[in-house]
DNA sequence: GTTTCTCTCGAAATCGTTTTCGTGTTCACG
DNA sequence: CGTGAACACGAAAACGATTTCGAGAGAAAC
């Protein structure tokens, strides 16, 4: 019923606590014999030794946690996928927090997770994040912290990230192929360093093929919603025609411009194409279908996991933590909206 | 740096543990001034007690574990908020697995919370579990156990979940409303509960307004995919020409089917309505706009905890443990689509 | 025969908190 | 002055696993 314990185990092997315990975990001065003879029983009655207990001598709570900035965001859902994959590799328990694209609330749940005892953290960094301290308290206490997607370059920790700037690069050249001239931007927030590096992708490629880049024709996205994307598609066909082609930051207002377009009847992409980031389920399910740029989310979570361990063990053998950096390669999805 | 103890705070104030551990918890046999100064140190030092250590003496783990069947699905995406919320309201952690509606996946899940000592466990069955000893396992155990959603009405647990026949009646007799006459349903899997409850409501209402039911105008979506949705809606159109409106078990096989209808110009609603069911977001920013069933994801997932914790009291108290079932009001969203 | 190993095993301390049960002090009341 | 209650505090035993340090039994070496 109630789980069992080393005591119950020895009493009915007539064994010492400590010889059962030891003998779970191979340590050498056990027989062979009695190993297995409480190895069989411990699997007889499916043993499974109390954790907390455990974490109180060890110090390990065998728990991970992960800090993402929004829940139901098909991207993260696959990170997620790809980091619980990878703890149940290694025998780990994941608690997920979100914090809803919050600065306040990320702190929080920083907060929660070290009085958890997290054996380190994973996370996103918030679009509103302005400040590390809660970063560096992490740090300070010597818990392995790794960052995915969203990073700090100012905190030089692990991380797995995709290179935005060329991915945004790649993204605007292919509108340049299809012809068009006069290309807006719809960018993310001011904080966030994809956000950012998006950005200075999309001017890159302007620049390289020599077309003009217009400070009005870059339209910021701060919740990154199909809302704004609705909103500047239709700031754009109202007072700047010139423009022939819109790259988004992310699919959502991509999905947004969409669909204003759609409404108004506007042909995509012949009179204006429309480029997204990310390759939600989503994008490939509206007409016309959206090209996009494809990120890595599962094997981006697997990798965050791994990187997470590899500092663990190195930390454990008293070790210094070498920092890495994992850069995630990307792929264009060409679409009919391009 | 590395977090205080009892023990350190009991030194600094030339007091015992046992005295600090009271002062902390308001026990009465602590006077007024001991306790003040112990609780005014305790936060200058930010104090944090230990959970690992107290739920070692309490049995308490302060930890509610939660399986859902998809992490990236939007519907559970707001559950899951509205289980955070209500175990920050409780102080409580969540920690949150996924079944990927396999059975076997599931029963591992379960067995890991159980191991974890969880408090508590809050779940969603996935779509292939046929069988309940892992149920009944977490009942044994006498740990509150909560359905959401998608419940088994073979064990008695409480349950948060909506009206699924009522939801589905009332969807397709707005299609009938609308004029339509032959109206097929794509539905869910054989085995859960909401997908057997939405074909009856699609069956009822049928027979209440006199309409022909057609054995050969229902089609399994066995993965609740657009790509199923795609599919028949191709096989109605090539096979079916007297269908004039498509009732889907929810919004994927719904927008699957928009997407081939929309690539073969059959004007919907006129043609063909679609009608969809659980509000996800992307239904309302594909062109046509998806009329479906609103489901109050955040709050099923608030009542969900709220429910659990009731229950965990309710146990403490040695009392014994009230299965509820709470039934959340649906509404139906009508969009361009019908 | 004495010493020195090697093999097995166990006693006991430890992690940090909770909680039971005392113990000593003070004060009121007869 | 003596008795009892009320009040503040602490000692110590849990919770269950890990790990250090020894101890006893043989075997091997001289």
């Amino acid at each position: 019923m109630s789980n069992l314990t080393l005591k119950d185990i020895a009493k009915t092997l007539n064994l010492s606590i400590t010889t059962v315990s030891k003998a779970l975990k191979d340590y050498s001065d056990v027989s062979a014999k009695t190993k297995e003879r409480v190895k069989a029983y411990a699997k007889e009655v499916n043993f499974t030794p109390n954790a907390y207990a455990a974490f109180l001598r060890t110090q390990e709570s065998k728990i991970v946690g992960v800090i993402i900035p929004r829940l139901n965001h098909y991207f993260f859902s696959n990170v997620l996928r790809g980091i619980m994959n990878a703890a149940e590799e290694h025998n780990y328990m994941v608690i997920v927090l979100n914090s809803e694209e919050s600065y306040e609330l990320e702190r929080k749940q920083v907060d929660r997770l070290l009085r958890q005892n997290v054996d380190g953290i994973l996370m996103s960094i918030a679009d509103s994040t302005h400040d590390l301290d809660h970063i560096n308290k992490i740090i300070k206490q010597n818990i392995p912290l790794v960052f995915f997607d969203k990073y700090s370059k100012l905190s030089d920790c692990s991380s797995v990230i995709i290179n935005d700037q060329k991915a945004a690069f790649t993204a605007v050249e292919h509108l340049i192929k299809q012809g068009k001239k006069n290309i807006a931007h719809l960018r993310g927030p001011l904080l966030p360093q994809n956000s950012i590096d998006r950005f200075l992708g999309y001017r890159k490629a302007l620049e390289h093929y020599e077309l003009p880049y217009n400070k009005e024709w870059v339209f910021r996205c701060d919740h990154i919603s199909s809302d704004e994307g609705y909103t500047y598609a239709k700031r754009i066909v109202e007072h700047h025609p010139e423009i022939d082609a819109i790259f988004a930051v992310a699919d959502m207002p991509a999905i947004g411009a969409i669909k204003y377009l759609t409404e108004q009847n506007i042909t995509i992409p012949e009179q204006i194409a429309v480029m997204g980031f990310s390759n939600w389920k989503i994008s490939n399910l509206i007409t016309p279908a959206l090209s996009t740029v494809n990120q890595p989310g599962e094997s981006m979570g697997h990798k965050a996991f791994e990187l997470f361990y590899n500092e663990l063990q190195q930390i454990k053998k008293g070790g210094t933590k070498k920092k890495e950096i994992v850069e995630l390669e990307t792929n264009l999805i060409v679409r009919n909206s391009t």
